[in-house]
DNA sequence: GCCGTCAAATAGAAGG
DNA sequence: CCTTCTATTTGACGGC
């Protein structure tokens, strides 16, 4: 006996006895849907080459199992276009439904134990959000039409935040959050920019501090190698007698006298 | 809205 | 070719 319990992000959860089980739970795919997904998400290059290394294991003899995966006789596409609640671009950035068995190993039994006491319309895509952090990866044409979108607005107003979310099919935290993550790294980037462009800075002021105090140190030295040359080449001696250029003394031989006494 | 942080997803290197 | 380890990227969250 088999039950199966689906829910729209064509989760499948399966509780009877199996002689086969998935080396890995969520890519219990069968050869068609690894087609459809080869065919429908090649740009999606994570999922082609999992789907040719996972495959299912042989049991020697039929166990009892749980198994948590993709659905394996449901187009993960018809099934969500039927639905009409999340576009072929939500499917491929779906979550992941590891994450809470690794996250907590703890945590994974009671949230099996909670999908099964429930019904497949209680299960929707903000329930299974909760309980513990998911990661989505944005599809390539979600991330494009939000660099698009940032390049014009760095910031949203909550009326555009509704409409690009809408418009993406994500859900207005979502976008707000990304638009965060977006100005957040840009500023970084920003700020390692500036930072390197400061240090150039830095460099070349120190190497001229370092140029001009030689500077000074060559002009010290000249000045005082020529000084008295120029002293007495400026005022040339009339007779035995100079003059000081700075107290206007007059040196005559080894005595001063004060030209103002003269 | 920003900031710091966590953690999943991913890429790439290293080793067998 | 596969596995393991490490570094990086990025979606998400809580606190302020």
């Amino acid at each position: 006996m088999v039950n199966d319990v689906s829910c729209i992000t064509s989760l499948n959860l399966s509780l009877g006895v199996h002689d086969f089980i998935p080396r890995n739970h969520r890519l219990d795919l069968q050869e068609h849907d690894r087609d459809q997904y080869q065919d429908q998400y090649q740009y999606q290059y994570q999922y082609p080459k999992q789907l040719e290394k996972k495959s299912m294991i042989k049991l020697d003899q039929p166990l009892p199992s749980l198994l948590l995966g993709l659905g394996r006789d449901q187009d993960p596409v018809n099934l969500i276009d039927q639905q009409n609640s999340y576009s072929i671009v939500s499917v491929v950035s779906s979550f992941s439904n590891s994450t809470c068995a690794k996250r907590g190993r703890d945590d994974s039994s009671e949230e099996v134990d909670k999908l099964l006491s429930r019904s497949i319309s209680d299960i929707d895509r903000d329930e299974i959000d909760g309980g513990c952090r998911k990661k989505l990866r944005l599809t390539k044409e979600q991330s494009f039409v939000l660099e698009e979108s940032f390049k014009q607005h760095s910031t949203l107003n909550p009326k555009e935040k509704q409409t690009l979310a809408k418009s993406l099919n994500l859900r207005p935290r979502q976008v707000e959050v990304w638009f965060q993550n977006r100005r957040a790294r840009t500023k970084v980037k920003q700020n390692e920019v500036e930072c390197e462009l400061l240090k150039k800075c830095f460099e070349a002021l120190t190497s001229d501090n370092i140029r001009l105090k030689r500077e000074i140190q060559q002009l010290k030295e000249i000045k005082t190698r020529t000084l008295p040359t120029q002293f007495y080449m400026r005022f040339p001696a009339t007779g035995s007698h100079t003059m000081c250029p700075s107290c206007e003394t007059i040196i005559s031989g080894g005595t001063a006298k004060s030209s103002k006494t003269l």
